[in-house]
DNA sequence: CAATTTCGTTAATGTTGTCTTAACCCTGAT
DNA sequence: ATCAGGGTTAAGACAACATTAACGAAATTG
């Protein structure tokens, strides 16, 4: 597959020698000098991967980012920001408007490289998540964003919830012992009374729907859309 | 049967330590330091379990797990992660890669021998219950989901009915003696009742059909498609 | 860093499905 | 006819699970 990277910066020099590296590693690149050329590039290029400067003239990197959320496929891409070291407030207020990720200038090619990698790594392992959660009935779960969607609505589940939901969801239609829920979840050492799963499968079901989540008695527990 | 395991570790010091304590318990083991020779050594060794750490160089433990995934029989063994404890994100990850289960570091050679036991107890039943459901004549058992269909109809039996049925199953025509159902199902000290076996046996018959259960006079009863 | 909320766990108590038994019935062999 | 071996039924005992509330720990918030 080949992946697309959209390189927003107001410098020039910048933007050559990104593109230049990028280029070499086999991604396809284009290119844009401000916010607002950055929303028209990211609608006709589609890219998965949006490299940004937080300042540059006409239009900065959070307003852009905030606009590309709001466009259709805005919330798949993944969207990093270049920043000068020690610039937090940058940073803080990129997070709020929906940044992914940071990258400190100045830039080197190596670790720019090796972290775009990463980064559309984390794109295919995301397309694989919403993915995966279609078939099993409505029921959606991001593991990135530790969120869940059940038919449209939306979850924001505790931790042990979630996990114990992940897995049971895992593999829908079989039956997954306590023991096996205690491994999984808790741990190999972590030792909780047997009350424990019950609550959590009873919050599961409160939320989510009772019949998704079966009780096989003396057995375990398994999940059915 | 020899069961084979696969260890995956940059440490050496690790393999040695799991390698010891699993070759004392009658396994045959092998080891890789990376990911890529994990591979390798899978295609040509074949186990039925692999223990993978997560982090390791060349490649990591969860994309070594994805190729090995696309493999021939890829997706019968069972692949365990070693991961550090806390270490959630992993976790998710390790499921989204097609992991099957973990063990958290440090790694206690008492703990790591009974889980893997249970990984291969849980392989066995994995070959088991493929090959039974074939060829009894329109009645599955699905002892991964706890389900039997019967032309078509599936029944949620309680763990007794169903371990029962399992049994007389397992071998079609065979007649089992009632010692040797009480042993198998109930297990060799608990004591119950002569009728008890009556009773399970009528609801089998009750539910799949009167006549696939044969009962042999002064020897046992059999099942018989 | 105090105040507040959210989580994770447990204990206590309620509920239900499953297992077992007892009592009685049926059938065929001797 | 008698009796051994099994069939049938329903009721009670029991283990397993459900539910609720409450507590401390952890995370958030002001």
């Amino acid at each position: 597959m080949q992946f697309k990277v959209l390189l927003v910066d107001d410098e020039q020099d910048i933007l050559d020698l990104l593109k230049y590296n990028l280029e070499k590693e086999g991604f396809v690149v284009e290119t844009a000098s401000n916010g607002r050329l950055a929303v028209q590039a990211f609608e006709s290029f589609q890219p998965q991967l949006i490299l940004m400067d937080v300042m540059m003239p006409e239009m900065d990197g959070m307003e852009a980012c905030r606009e590309i959320r709001d466009l259709p496929h805005g919330s798949e891409v993944i969207i990093a920001f270049l920043t000068a070291r020690n610039e937090d407030y940058s940073q803080m207020a990129g997070f709020e408007s929906g940044g992914d990720d940071y990258i400190a200038k100045p830039i080197k090619p190596r670790i720019l490289v090796s972290k775009v990698k990463a980064w559309l790594k984390r794109w295919e392992q995301k397309a694989d998540a919403t993915s995966t959660g279609i078939g099993t009935g409505g029921l959606v779960i991001d593991k990135e964003k530790y969120v869940v969607t059940n038919n449209g609505e939306v979850f924001h589940l505790p931790k042990k919830e979630f996990e114990l939901l992940a897995l049971l969801v895992s593999a829908p239609g079989r039956v997954f012992t306590r023991e096996y829920i205690l491994n999984a979840v808790w741990g190999n050492d972590v030792i909780v009374g047997d009350r424990t799963i019950d609550v959590h499968i009873r919050k599961l079901r409160e939320k989510l729907g009772e019949e998704l989540f079966k009780t096989i008695k003396g057995v375990g527990y398994k999940f059915e859309p």
